[in-house]
DNA sequence: CGGGTTTGACCGGCGC
DNA sequence: GCGCCGGTCAAACCCG
């Protein structure tokens, strides 16, 4: 048996849409390194509960890779896994386009200067934004994903020499924040936390508004990160250092309803 | 001058 | 209540 990843991806930055079909196992061997963990997958459309499809797969090795930060991806992991309603976590509506518990929850309050409140509103308990953390090693903290962002805050990281710097998505209708540190383990691993959905297209999107802005920033990723996203624990791989593992036949139950091209091929 | 960054203050949650 | 901590605000600053 040997698995196959039909990767159909999207470039917003040269608008060609291509597919290519490649073994999983030659990925595995290191060959393609510079492959991101979306692109392996095929995913385009980063939909909230592919967040939290992808947190849930990916979290168990993150301690494998870099211990320091373990315990807080899996803090956020914690709130991510538990369904906020009835039906809007599972898995299998991940076709679904309108995920809609990340947008309007933050529905309209008027925009006052005290938005103190608001902050409030959307930080209630448990009902915060789905989050998706990558782990990627790279020099540079600021990873090109397509979207603009602007600082708005830096903490130090407690017994950690590397700062957390806070980015908020510089469109003013998108709430969309993500948050950049160095493993305190391994200090040539970002770890970047996205937490909420974009509203908008990527302002770097060549295509325009027919391609979403997930899609867009799924594109971005895959074609320029090196990606860390490992999906099992047991029977680690190796990509650029990083453990890699190809899905087992477990996870294909929850990765085909994330990935409807990724087959499984006989020989 | 507009937009982004820096940085200390502030806030709310949480544990003791 | 108090102190710690993660997260955010916002004034000052920087820069093209």
């Amino acid at each position: 048996m040997e698995w196959k990843a039909a990767v159909k991806i999207e470039d917003p930055i040269r608008s060609t849409p291509f597919t290519d079909h490649f073994p999983l196992s030659d990925l595995l061997d290191g060959e393609k390194s510079s492959l991101g963990f979306m692109e392996l997958l095929g995913i385009q459309n980063l939909t909230p509960s592919i967040f939290d499809a992808m947190f849930q797969v990916s979290t168990p090795s993150i301690e494998s890779l870099c211990p320091s930060q373990a315990s807080k991806v899996a803090e956020s992991t914690e709130v991510l896994n538990q369904p906020t309603t009835p039906n809007s976590s599972s898995i299998s509506s991940a076709s679904n386009e309108e995920q809609s518990r990340v947008v309007e929850e933050e529905e309209e309050h008027p925009k006052t200067q005290k938005q103190l409140k608001a902050k409030k509103v959307s930080q209630k308990r448990g009902e915060r934004e789905p989050r998706f953390a990558f782990m990627t090693k790279s020099e540079v903290d600021q990873l090109e994903d397509g979207y603009r962002w602007r600082k708005y805050g830096q903490k130090a990281v407690k017994n950690s020499p590397f700062p957390r710097s806070y980015y908020r998505c510089t469109n003013s209708t998108c709430n969309v924040k993500k948050r950049v540190e160095r493993c305190m383990g391994d200090p040539s691993i970002v770890v970047t936390t996205y937490e909420g959905k974009h509203t908008h297209p990527s302002p770097n999107s060549a295509t325009g508004p027919g391609l979403s802005a997930d899609r867009a920033s799924a594109a971005a990723f895959a074609q320029r990160v090196q990606v860390a996203m490992p999906l099992h624990h047991d029977q680690p791989q190796l990509i650029n250092n990083l453990r890699f593992q190809k899905p087992t036949y477990a996870d294909y139950g929850l990765l085909q309803d994330i990935v409807p091209s990724l087959v499984k091929k006989e020989d």
